[in-house]
DNA sequence: CAGTGGTCTAGACCACACT
DNA sequence: GTGTGGTCTAGACCACTGC
């Protein structure tokens, strides 16, 4: 911690690390923009504080809220347009739509297939069960929604998805709530449930369909399909929703870009 | 362009674009910077010049060569390292071996797995096919070298890599170096060849795999693999690596972090 | 035109690593 | 101590947007 810091300080007095938990002082404006993204003190798509209202509301320059902000778009949590403002990242009407899915066809692009159809299979409320509750770090038994849904591009049925989500925050989610939305579903939980899906994980494998799978995929029980288990968090790293899908990739491929 | 700038000029004065091509100062380093790498001016694991040094050189402020380093830094092409300097990015004795490889250990990770085994199953020069050509951008029929391995983990084979590699950056590459090398391959080809990977594309499929992939892998025919094609490239974006892997998952998964 | 983010500069000081 | 990268500041100016 800088003794010039105009912030409270980060470690106690009494106490000295032998570490000292040294902390720039744009760390710190960050996490204080965090914290008034999480209260919804900004909502998704609006605009944040110009720069110099920033600075001046938490006393430091404005490069330090630039370099603060400048991690926070580099995170997908905020968007800069210059000229305009900073406006709070959001899943709808973001020309990515769909920023997670990485299924692309294998010729073209999302553009040239066009939207995916969707269809409701199934939407109900259970209890959790212990592996669905370790993912959603709930306990065993508490309240979760369960969605079905089938992705079909150009008429063929290509992902099945199960999703579970906290059925506390979720309240008042239903089928046909899911199926009169058009967009994305993570845009829908932004508008209806304020929640704001940030980051996820993703376990990939191959695996062959069980009968129901096959079924509502339309292939042959020997067709392997891309098991895609994602974990999707909201701001403080909470897991927000469990999805399990699976891909057909007869004609559409998972693409990924390491650097 | 900005008229204080101390580098040529980005566009030609008579025939002015709609779109002016303005690049900042920073990102005209970054280019700079980005040759003296392609070049060999500075070697994988070698320490670039001081801030200040490279700020002499150019002409520019402290400030200006930090932006365009933290950009390069970003993109894993340097590490900065405090107090002691930045370095050129290697494949080679860097923590995270196996960068580009995102296939994990179901429980458990990398470390407590232990190194992989690995085994050259063939090596030898060809002409290439119209599809790898294109992969590799070349001319049908050029000259390339094919590798066919496998991985094995606690002596379970678990990866089958069929590698397309260009013959004239790789000249004198062959099955004996390939076995007695122990680190990554990228390492390798950093040291031997002078052929540094910096990003990649792949593309994963779930497969059945044919006869002589499964008594490779030693799993039925009906065992379904991940199938996972790299194409590997170097600094400005030539292609120099198609990767066709198949991977088991029943005790691994590819992980994929989203954000 | 005013307001926003984006770039560039120059200087001061801090944290870290080596000697 | 010296040299490195890392942080913070203050001010000037540029580029884009919308009134």
């Amino acid at each position: 911690m800088n003794n010039h810091s105009p912030l409270a300080d980060t470690h106690s007095s009494d106490a000295p690390t032998l570490t000292p938990a040294f902390s720039p002082l744009y760390q710190q404006i960050k996490g204080l923009i965090l914290q008034s993204l999480q209260s919804g003190e900004w909502k998704p798509g609006e605009s944040i504080p110009s720069e110099m209202e920033l600075a001046a509301r938490y006393r430091v320059s404005q490069g330090t809220v630039r370099k603060a902000i400048d991690e926070l778009a580099s995170d997908n949590l905020l968007v800069r347009r210059q000229g305009k403002g900073t406006f709070v990242a959001t899943h709808a009407e973001q020309h990515v739509q769909y920023r997670f899915l990485k299924l692309v066809p294998d010729q073209g692009d999302l553009n040239t297939e066009g939207p995916a159809q969707r269809e409701i299979v199934d939407c109900k409320r259970l209890r959790a069960s212990a592996e669905i509750a370790r993912a959603l770090a709930l306990r065993t038994g508490d309240a979760v929604l369960q969605v079905r849904r089938v992705l079909s591009f150009g008429g063929i049925p290509t992902i099945l998805e199960d999703l579970w989500l906290p059925g506390g925050p979720f309240k008042g989610l239903t089928a046909e709530r899911l199926a009169d939305y058009h967009g994305p579903m993570y845009a829908l939980f932004e508008t209806e449930f304020g929640v704001r899906m940030v980051r996820a994980d993703e376990k990939i494998r191959a695996v062959l369909p069980v009968e129901s799978q096959s079924q509502l995929l339309q292939v042959p029980r020997s067709t392997p399909l891309l098991s895609v288990e994602r974990v999707a968090y909201t701001y403080n790293d909470t897991p927000m929703e469990l999805r399990r899908g699976f891909y057909r990739t007869d004609s559409h491929h998972y693409h990924n870009a390491l650097s």
